[in-house]
DNA sequence: TAAAAAAAGTGACTTAGGTCATGGTTGAAA
DNA sequence: TTTCAACCATGACCTAAGTCACTTTTTTTA
């Protein structure tokens, strides 16, 4: 029997999944976790064959996760979830060492593929994001990727507030500071981002679960 | 036995749904949408007691198909299912006559409590849109929750892309326009919207699923 | 089909957003 | 202790964003 570790905030997606993975009698769901943390923790007590872990969940993220559970237990299979079509995630997941990259709104079937190709050892990239990282990886370790691991504490936080659509102004009274120190935090956060404005920055923060 | 229809296009929140709807033996899953048409046609051919529609879908959305299914079958309970604490939408949701609002995240046990007590007649609002909708009712009928069902088909593609994070000058070099033209559209958008600036119309887009 | 209304388009003008050069503070390494 | 690096802070300066008054085109409806 095939032991299923998930993880995974929202109790829908959880229960799909589990349904999904428990038609094939093979597979059974020994542990449920609503965050990397408690992941972490089912993993230290109990043995798992494969660990699905979404990458937006609270307390710690998904890749965090991932990270921790293939540096300690490297013969668990990794397979992570995402709603997103985010490439900057896929790449840091693949580099982490994750052996899939599912799509949340991908039909049934193709989950279930996912799951059992993972599991026979291969490596599986659903939707577009295939296409667009495939080509980086072989461009040796690209330096462009900076993820918002690299942000500072009030980067992070100006970062959220952007997404939550205030001004600088707003943010500058929010955080007693001049509307000036906030722009240039806001300069920083897109150069490390490599996004072009605050706008983009705005999708940036909503798309990784910042707001 | 109750017969249920769920309509929502992300198969693993569809199984979710399913399965805890089923582990009570008076209900019955009977109608499967991925869509508003699906759920539309579903009703002409079949009788439900209850249908649970996302609100955000491709093709027609759940408010467009709430509202058919209101008019034409007003026994049929109908219960909204959305990402996020959208009280724009909570309230139109409301307007139409849907008999629930449930949130993706909440905990298995409320949203079998919601989908309960929709069906003895009571209409329950999760999460803190309640308290932000309720006084609003309470005004009588409010002027300003302009829907994006008002905003015209150039309107709604120029919202797309700036929530795609594009520049004025992007938009206008895709479409073919002077960027006066784009400021223009935009100047419309953040009236009838109710927004400030372009950052506040991205979120707005992809928090209603344009992006 | 004429009149009215809605939508699409434009450019001059104002303001908020973003860049850059610079300085202060803290903590760790030499 | 000094030097170096990382973080935070600031304001002068420039550009993209947003407003406004207006024209043209398309759609409604009387």
């Amino acid at each position: 029997m095939i032991r299923v570790l998930i993880a995974e905030d929202q109790s829908l997606v959880m229960q799909g999944l589990k349904m999904m993975i428990e038609t094939d009698s093979e597979l059974k769901v020994t542990g449920e976790a609503r965050n990397g943390k408690e992941a972490v923790e089912l993993c230290e007590k109990n043995w798992f064959d494969l660990a699905i872990l979404d990458i937006r969940m609270p307390e710690m993220d998904g890749l965090e996760a991932a990270k921790i559970i293939r540096e300690r237990w490297p013969e668990i299979k990794v397979l992570m979830l995402t709603t997103f079509n985010d490439d900057e995630y896929a790449l840091e997941a693949l580099r982490i060492g994750a052996h899939g990259y599912m799509l949340k709104d991908a039909d049934a079937d193709s989950l279930i593929k996912s799951i059992k190709n993972c599991l026979n050892g291969g490596l599986h990239i659903q939707g577009e994001v295939a296409a667009k990282v495939v080509p980086r990886l072989l461009e040796k370790e690209n330096p462009s990727p900076k993820l918002h691991h690299t942000l500072t504490p009030r980067e992070t936080d100006i970062l959220r507030r952007i997404g939550e659509g205030k001004s600088n102004k707003e943010i500058a009274e929010e955080l007693a500071l001049s509307v000036g120190t906030v722009k240039n935090h806001i300069s920083v956060l897109l150069d490390k981002l490599d996004l072009r404005d605050r706008t983009q920055l705005a999708i940036f923060a909503i798309r990784n679960g910042l707001v």
